[in-house]
Parts: C-alpha cells; structure tokens; sequence
DNA sequence: CGTAGCCTTGAAGGTGATCAATGTTTGTGG
DNA sequence: CCACAAACATTGATCACCTTCAAGGCTACG
C-alpha cells in the first residue's frame, strides 16, 4: 500500500464510471483509498471475509471465483481495467462477507476504497449509484446471456466466450483482450479442463487459432469461427 | 388497466422495499402509475420492446423468459410479490429495449410504473436506488449461485431449486411456494423436460414427493431429499 | 369436442466427465 | 545455477448422464 499518485487519479478520472465527474467530486469519492499493488495469482479478497471495502481495477485483471462445496472453483467475472469489484456489497449492512474470492491474474494494480468513503459520498451521491446499477446490469446480462446457452454445446459457448474477449466486433483475426489459459476458460464454462483443451486443439489444426510467435498470444479469426460452430 | 384503489396503495407499501417510506413519498413514487391485472400465460413485457415501463408484483407471480436463437425457451427469474420487474432498465438509455419477456403465471396482478415516475422521483432518491441494488444483488446471487453448481448432477441442481422455493428453511414436509410446471423447471435449469420428469417420478416413488390430495400441490419432504442427493 | 398445454415412458445415441499417464513451463529455494 | 515443485497443457480410453425422438395419455378450456 502506498499514498496517491496524480497520476493514478488522472487514469482513473477517464474511466467510465467517473467521466463526468470533476476532480474534486472524484477526490471525495476516493477519500481514504489506498493503491495496491498485486502479483500473478494473489488474492485480492477472501469468500468469506467481511466485505469492508471494494476496489477499482486500474491496470491488469482480476477473477472473481466461487468455491463449489466438492472444491471445484467457478469464474464468475473477469474484472479488467475500470471495472469495479465488490461494489455491489457496499449497500449491505455491515455483517455482509464476500461472496466471492477475487485473484489477481499477472501484475495488477487496483484503488482499495473503505466502506467508510462509499457510504460518505457514493452511496449519496445519485450519479454513482446509477453508474453502478448499468455496471451490474451489464454483468447480469453477461450471465444471462451465459444462462441461455447453458444447454448448447461447448464449441458454441466456448467461441461465444471467446468472442466475448476480443477488442473490437471485427471480423478480422485478432488476439483475446485479455490472457486466459485453458484452465481458466473451464471454470467459467463450468466444464472439465480436457474439454476445452480438445476443441482448441481442435481449432488450431484448423487455423482457427492461430499464434503468430512461439508462445506468443493467440489470434482468433472470428469469420472462421462461426463458420466452425455453424455446422 | 384501472384507476388507483387504497388497498392496493396498503398492501404495497409493506413491501420490502418501500417499508420504511412514508405515505406521501410512496404516493410520489407511483405517480402516473396503473394496476393491471393479467389471466393466466398473458405477456406482461415482450422481449425487444422499448422500456418504457417497470413494475412490482402485487399478487401472482411472473416469470421472466430469455429466447434463445434456437427457439428455445430459458426461464431467468420467477418474480413473487413483492419484487420489481426492469426496474433495472429504467436507468439505461431511452433506446433499451426489454432484454427478456415477461409471462404472468397464474392470476396476476401488477402495479406498472411508467420511466418517466423513475426519472423524476426514483432516480434522484437515494433510498430507492440503494433498495434496488439490494434486489439486484440477491438476483445476482440466486444465479450466481446456479452457475456454482452448473456441472453437478441434474438430481442436486433440482433438488437445490426446489428448496429454494420453500418457504421456509424447515425440514418438515412443506408445498412450494409457488406451484411450477415440470415444463417451467425444465426451462429454469437448462435441461430437457423429460430429465425433469424421470428425477421427479423417482422422487414420487421413494416418497420424496408427496400429494396429500389428488391435483394437490405437491409437498417436499427436504430432509429426505437431502438425503437422497448425498448418495 | 377438438385443440393446446402438460405429463409420462421407452429406446437409442452423443457429449462431455473422469481417470490415467506424460510433457512443458515457470518459479522457488538451497 | 541446479533441482524440485507447482501450474499448465495434452492425449487416449471408458462410461455415465442427459438429450433426442417417438408415441401416447390426461385435463382444461373455448
């Protein structure tokens, strides 16, 4: 933990959420919130732990799991760069614990701001509250939408989480948004690791994956991959 | 749709979310806002329709249906009395259009409060907004919670649904609180109908479920099932 | 009294889970 | 810097669970 930086304040001031807000509003509604900064694989939160602040991903990602009771780990959400975790909990009352753990994924850097500062100023403050109510009904449409498709098979969800991660809605190949291995991609689809890896592998004899560098980032070309799961 | 009568006004106002509210801010809340009553099956919100209005569900239950491409259908919530229905959309843009569809089961009776009561009292009303977030949240946990269990076996995620719809948290013999089609719970966990059915007959042979009259609901006896789904 | 919605059962078949074994890469501490 | 552990990736074989298709019955309702 380390003191502020105006140079944190002015990447987060072009985030979404605070793009209308002027400095000093923003400077209240980070009162007390403190820079953290993460390795690959830390733990954010604890499921479990009471939830007495929540955070603003300001660079890298965060996973947001669920422990099923057989031990099996569940993503829920893939947090990246201006999005807020936790946000949600500080409306409950005090007692409330996380629901969820939350890892690191690579470096990460987030604002960890108090309870104390959101029930100041956001939870007053009507253009904070909307703004976190479209970021949780964008969340819930994603799950949703995941809900509906349950029951096709895992080619078609799996490219549809896949085209998720990408940049832009372009048709062209380009690299996920965002770094995922195979496992991870299994425990957001909620299937076994093995078969995730059969259809990838799957998909690279076919030049739907392709990697431009030895162990560089995967490229996924889109047009080729709905054709492939249109069959 | 009819004019205002008190006694719905009486029976609202002891809702959750509108408990502590007095009399005149609850009137200002409902402004412009009509009863409607529906038959059993009706379309209250057809999917890809401009959101233009939310409502709260005084009496009945509706059931909130996601298409999917293939023509199938996935239920994504059953709203009880008491709950608000695209209470979330009214902050989005005026071009949203309702993301699902909304069917009554069953007599149902709604109080339909049109965006423009939202926009004037509800989105600058702390309180309302904070209520909300707490309805959301416990929406987001019900299927955050199915996507936990996503790969168990049908037996445990039915076994979990129907729990869920009891009343209480007793290990006694109890009716749901809402009578569901095996068609509905089919569409509410992913599956196909007749998996329900086979799981459920099973359970009718063993004693798990039980009618105490012919056509009567059906009465779950929890410990029973709990102990059926640990073997 | 016919249609629409719901319930039921059986047989066949496929998708994805599970188990097992093995290789690769990365990070850690001696 | 090497050895070892931990995380990640891969492939094959087997099998359970659930889907799909087919056929039929029941009840409510206009």
């Amino acid at each position: 933990m380390k003191s502020f930086e105006t140079n944190i304040i002015e990447k987060i001031s072009h985030f979404e959420i605070f793009q209308t807000m002027e400095h000093l509003r923003l400077e209240k509604a980070l009162f007390n919130a403190v820079v953290q900064n993460f390795k690959h694989r830390e733990l954010v939160y604890r499921a479990g732990d009471r939830a007495q602040s929540f955070c603003i991903v300001v660079e890298g990602a965060i996973k947001l799991i669920r422990h099923s009771p057989k031990g099996e780990d569940r993503i829920m959400h893939f947090a990246v760069q201006g999005d807020i975790v936790g946000g949600l909990l500080m409306n409950q009352p005090d007692s409330t614990v996380y629901p969820i753990s939350a890892k690191s994924m690579g470096p990460t850097l987030v604002v960890s701001v108090p309870k104390s500062t959101f029930k100041e100023f956001w939870q007053s403050d009507v253009y904070l509250q909307s703004k976190l109510n479209s970021l949780l009904y964008k969340r819930m449409s994603n799950i949703q939408d995941e809900k509906t498709m349950s029951s096709s098979p895992l080619k078609v969800r799996l490219a549809s989480l896949l085209i998720k991660h990408l940049d832009q809605d372009s048709t062209t190949s380009q690299p996920l948004s965002l770094s995922l291995t195979r496992q991870e991609i299994a425990d957001s689809l909620g299937v076994a690791v093995e078969s995730v890896i059969r259809v990838m592998s799957e998909w690279h004899d076919d030049g739907t994956i392709r990697r431009s560098v030895e162990k560089g980032p995967e490229y996924i070309d889109v047009k080729k991959l709905i054709q492939n799961i249109e069959n």
